[in-house]
DNA sequence: CCCTAGATTCAGCGAATTTTCAGCGAGATT
DNA sequence: AATCTCGCTGAAAATTCGCTGAATCTAGGG
């Protein structure tokens, strides 16, 4: 699949930690957060988490519970003993009374594998947000916000009303301005990497955010004929 | 002196400056306040302090009497100069000769370190509510009140009766005004992490509540479709 | 044991949203 | 200019989602 450039315009760089076990899980966080615009370092055993939280200082850690030896409420101590980070904390569904420890430890919140990516980012959010650290949280670009914690988008100052669907595509568009975004990426993105539907859709999409945004002739969202959109100034 | 104090119609958040030159203790206490609603400014030293004091305005000071070159009552006497804001001061066990004269500077309560988070905010709650001012013990938002203490709730001066999951479906939206609640996030914090229920018993305490607070056709408490609810004015 | 308040489940309805589709027209290619 | 590709458009069809009223379940108090 093709990589994403992140936005340049974003403040400041949120950094995450990941620490599983499993590098599968490693991998598929690590892409998630990378596409966020989050820096992300990983650590696989409870001892390298400490110490790449305290060489780190991320913004925020994901710990899987289960850890061989060490395990994540351990790894909470010792890391709340030294720096008070926030932590979301990843459990089975069979391991329920886990959980009460870890949030007991100080864990900010938890979410129970298997999960969706997007879900744990609704809380990763969340959790940054109740800290007064709601970075990213506000996308811009030309005369268009889109506030990721109310969902309420503006165009020159004039809230408008959009879908689930149309807001997803909107803030994919917002966290990679300028570029151009393949329609394979849209779909991925938006409808998800299984959805298997006629990629008219997208145009049907772009239509309707076009509408809403007043941009016709388009401007804001240019046809890239061939290859797909991008959001221009 | 007249407090300078918003219009009781709008949602407040309340504020806090925490002024220690140890950084674990400002990380710690900015974790806690946050975790309760507040908006957290933070200072290291004493001319910092006064400084954000006169800039922010907060409604409350959480003040270390040790402060390397200019000490916490100094700081004291420069704000107590130019603003009435209420101030809980911090001294070490071994310092204690010190809050007399903290007292006497005029700070409104100390509190000996070490000590538990609970102890602090408690005092902070009292604090507050003896200068008339019981932010964060009381929510409000578009008319709507809900005393954490009493667990009473008023809507446009009536009392209104809740049941205790509706009072903590409220409270929940009260925390976090404007902020669209995703559906999981609302089922795990009323109804806890081990819930695995139909998720439409939210559409059924939402309904409650809208009865209850008269809210027909919904305004204050928002569908937004596809994600969940919000709390808006 | 019964009664009650509260919590939860459930199925059907209607509206909002998503998806499909066929025809049209602008660009590109020859 | 003829042809072809690809994106645009309007509208219909399919689907999802939240709302509702009522039934069921549960725990606690008399």
């Amino acid at each position: 699949m093709a990589m994403l450039q992140q936005s340049s315009t974003t403040e400041r760089q949120p950094s995450v930690l990941i620490v599983d076990d499993e590098p599968q899980i490693v991998d598929f966080l690590q892409m998630g957060f990378a596409y966020e615009g989050f820096s992300v370092f990983a650590a696989h055993t409870g001892p390298e988490a400490v110490q790449a939280a305290a060489a780190h200082k991320p913004d925020i850690i994901i710990l899987d519970i289960m850890l061989p030896g060490f395990d994540g409420i351990e790894v909470t101590r010792h890391i709340r003993r030294v720096h008070d980070t926030a932590i979301i904390m990843l459990t089975a569904k069979d391991e329920i009374d886990d959980r009460v420890a870890g949030l007991d430890v100080g864990a900010d919140d938890y979410v129970t594998k298997p999960f969706a990516f997007k879900e744990l980012m609704a809380r990763v959010r969340a959790v940054l947000r109740r800290r007064g650290n709601n970075i990213g949280d506000i996308l811009t670009f030309g005369g268009i916000t889109l506030d990721r914690g109310t969902r309420v988008v503006t165009c020159d100052g004039q809230p408008i009303e959009l879908t689930p669907r149309e807001f997803d595509l909107l803030e994919l568009f917002l966290l990679h301005p300028r570029q151009v975004l393949t329609r394979d990426i849209i779909l991925s993105r938006v409808w998800g990497y299984d959805y298997f539907g006629d990629d008219n859709i997208i145009e049907v999409y772009i239509r309707h955010l076009r509408e809403k945004l007043h941009d016709n002739p388009p401007q804001l969202l240019q046809t890239v004929r061939g290859i797909g959109y991008s959001l221009r100034g």
